[in-house]
DNA sequence: GTAGGGTTAG
């Protein structure tokens, strides 16, 4: 205890001189005479003003009061504190000082709503009192060191945890809460369990709390998930329909397990579910199946629960996801409409939702009508740009940014110089990062100089790259790699790369086929089939290649090889016409990508059930001569084929093509695409 | 005889 008084105390920001000085004339004799009817009743009255939140009224009959006493200061303190009126609550408690020594409620009031500067003088003042290990006090201070954005955010609350006589159970739900959202869920757990110890009982907040805070911890954290699941269920808590939401989060985060959520979801008597239950299972949906998360918001309409801005948040995300750019329209068009459309978040996530819909031009266009930007618009816009492979406006951007940049904007525009090949812009703000925006760089910063080098051919300086980061590469970093090895072909660091990506993600399945690529290529098929062999003995399976394409209203899907799709007769009889017309202008199949031991025309025929081209041809077979831009959606990377078939499509229609396949946009125009065949 | 503290699921 006098250790933390003597640290404290030797904290020069700590000794404010207003409040100094008020220190030495806080001794004021606590009035031992009852009060007089007249100040009782005005006590009572400004105080049923302050918790109508009728401040200014409150204060002016305080003013006006000819006798004030310790009640009537702590009832307007709290009434500004209740009301989240941070400066005028700082402001009263320290009149106070000079008329009466505050008591644990004062203290506890204006600690719960001050800034982090102000509540460092309270708490030196506190402790110089003695006040500090009251338990109202001391809650207050650990709340409140907990909310604080500061870096020994830990230590102190701790402190003034361990200094307490008696702890009850705010004292744990705050000390829980603290430590699951600074990440600490193991320390949350022991505590937990020594609050047991200390005879107090939990209760929905704890579990609650406990609940959420161990979403998406890794390795046993399930493990731990699910024992409190068990103790919802022992203690009924389960039935509760905060506890649910929380164990709906847990099971779609930490386990991917969206049959239980949905089980979670349903065993819910209807009248119990609250919006926030209803947009828990929309986010979980809108990842899950978008298409559900759409039915499950007009079942959510039709049990008369209004949306508020979160569910349409949601609601494009799942449009977004279902690649649906007039889908996010009309759901805007009801944001306008519900009195949303000033939400920043909402105009964040629309310009995430154009961007994935690759309508680039409507996200700009929503940036641009921001009245307010958050480092989240900015994020989103240079995310969308980088994507689209639009660099020079990405970092045009960067330069004309008015909020400080975080981690995810040196990604975004990392990520932008990779996809344009502007290593030498990538290596520049790489190296600057930390003197000049003062970001360490972390796990996907470096993913992201592997790809600007690798993707240039730079093998060698992006494995330097790996060697020397500080942190163990992952699973992100080694595709990457991989991928510059796919590019650039080297036979051995190939091989080396996919065991590093066996060993850290074994169910990856492009280790393997990278690796079986190469024996084939060099027409070693026997060693090539061994290794396919290997995939399907351990259940390694590659993704199988998928496109989609928006027809009318239905969304149409397309696999390699299309013979799932029921006019796949009359798609090939006109990919058939379109091959021709292309070879006239100047297309050549790349039968070199076809790795298998088959006769020439079979390389070809492969080639042209790409998921892609079945898809585009569809798309042209269905198009009005007014619809200007088709778009197609494929769940992998493009290959160099369909790559340049798309750009002497996109010539020989007079359309414009624009195709998402798994790492960015491509927009196929007049013969050229966006990338610049750099990809 | 009057005035309190925490968290809470999106």
């Amino acid at each position: 205890m006098i250790t933390a008084l003597t640290s404290l105390l030797t904290k020069p920001c700590l000794l404010h001189l207003t409040l100094s000085r008020q220190l030495s004339r806080y001794i004021h004799p606590i009035s031992a005479a009852p009060p007089s009817p007249d100040l009782y009743f005005s006590n009572h009255f400004i105080n049923m003003n302050a918790k109508r939140g009728q401040l200014e009224l409150a204060h002016q009959l305080f003013d006006k009061m000819p006798d004030k006493n310790i009640f009537s200061w702590t009832i307007l303190i709290s009434g500004y504190s209740h009301h989240g009126k941070s400066a005028q609550c700082s402001q009263l408690f320290s009149q106070m000082l000079s008329h009466h020594r505050p008591n644990d409620f004062a203290y506890a009031s204006v600690l719960s709503v001050c800034d982090h500067r102000h509540g460092l003088q309270v708490h030196t003042f506190a402790l110089k009192t003695g006040f500090d290990s009251w338990i109202y006090v001391a809650n207050a201070l650990v709340s409140m060191y907990w909310k604080k954005n500061i870096h020994d955010a830990g230590f102190e609350a701790w402190r003034v945890f361990h200094a307490m006589d008696s702890r009850n159970l705010i004292t744990y739900n705050s000390m829980i809460s603290g430590l699951g959202t600074h990440g600490q869920c193991d320390k949350a757990l022991t505590l937990f369990i020594s609050m047991q110890r200390d005879g107090i009982e939990f209760d929905r907040t704890t579990l609650l709390t406990l609940v959420s805070s161990l979403c998406g911890r890794p390795n046993d954290g399930f493990m731990c998930f699910l024992q409190l699941h068990c103790l919802c269920i022992k203690t009924g808590l389960s039935l509760d329909v905060g506890v649910k939401t929380a164990l709906i989060k847990g099971y779609s985060i930490s386990a991917k397990e969206f049959n239980a959520c949905r089980k979670l979801f349903l065993e819910t008597n209807s009248k119990d579910r609250d919006v926030i239950l209803w947009t828990e299972i929309m986010t979980v949906s809108a990842e899950w199946d978008p298409q559900q998360a759409l039915i499950l918001f007009n079942q959510m309409r039709k049990d008369d629960l209004r949306p508020d801005h979160y569910v349409f948040s949601v609601l494009i995300k799942a449009c977004a996801n279902l690649v649906m750019e007039q889908a996010v329209s009309a759901v805007y068009c009801r944001v306008i409409i519900a009195g949303f459309d000033n939400v920043l978040e909402l105009s964040n996530v629309l310009i995430h939702g154009y961007a994935r819909c690759g309508s680039i031009h409507n996200a700009e266009r929503v940036f641009d009508e921001m009245p307010k930007r958050d480092i989240v618009s900015w994020n989103s816009i240079l995310k969308a740009y980088a994507v689209h492979g639009k660099a020079e406006e990405a970092l045009g951007f960067f330069r004309r940014m008015d909020v400080a940049p975080d981690e995810t904007t040196l990604v975004a525009i990392l990520s932008s110089c990779s996809h344009a090949g502007m290593i030498k812009e990538g290596i520049t703000i790489f190296d600057s990062m930390e003197n000049k925006y003062g970001i360490l760089p972390k796990l996907d910063h470096y993913a992201c100089m592997v790809d600007i080098l690798g993707r240039a051919g730079h093998l060698s300086e992006a494995e330097k790259i790996i060697r020397q980061m500080p942190m163990e590469p992952d699973h992100v970093i080694w595709s990457a790699f991989l991928g510059a090895c796919r590019k650039h072909g080297d036979a051995n660091l190939t091989e080396f790369a996919s065991l590093k990506l066996k060993e850290l993600d074994p169910e990856n399945s492009l280790g393997y086929v990278l690796v079986s690529n190469i024996y084939c290529s060099n027409n070693s098929f026997n060693e090539g089939g061994f290794i396919r062999m290997k995939m399907n003995e351990i259940g390694v399976k590659k993704e199988p290649g998928l496109s989609w394409t928006e027809i009318g209203n239905r969304v149409h899907e397309f696999a390699s090889g299309g013979q799932r799709h029921p006019q796949i007769k009359e798609i090939l009889q006109n990919m058939e016409v379109l091959l021709q017309q292309l070879k006239k202008i100047g297309y050549v199949p790349e039968t070199n990508l076809v790795l298998f031991d088959v006769e020439e025309e079979h390389k070809e025929e492969q080639l042209y059930h790409h998921s892609e081209k079945l898809a585009l041809v569809f798309a042209l077979m269905n198009a009005s001569d007014s619809n200007r831009v088709i778009k197609i959606i494929k769940n992998i990377r493009i290959c160099l084929d369909c790559h340049n078939f798309m750009r002497l499509a996109s010539k020989f229609v007079g359309k414009v093509i624009v195709v998402r396949d798994a790492n960015r946009f491509h927009h196929f125009k007049e013969g050229e695409c966006s990338c610049n065949d750099y990809w």
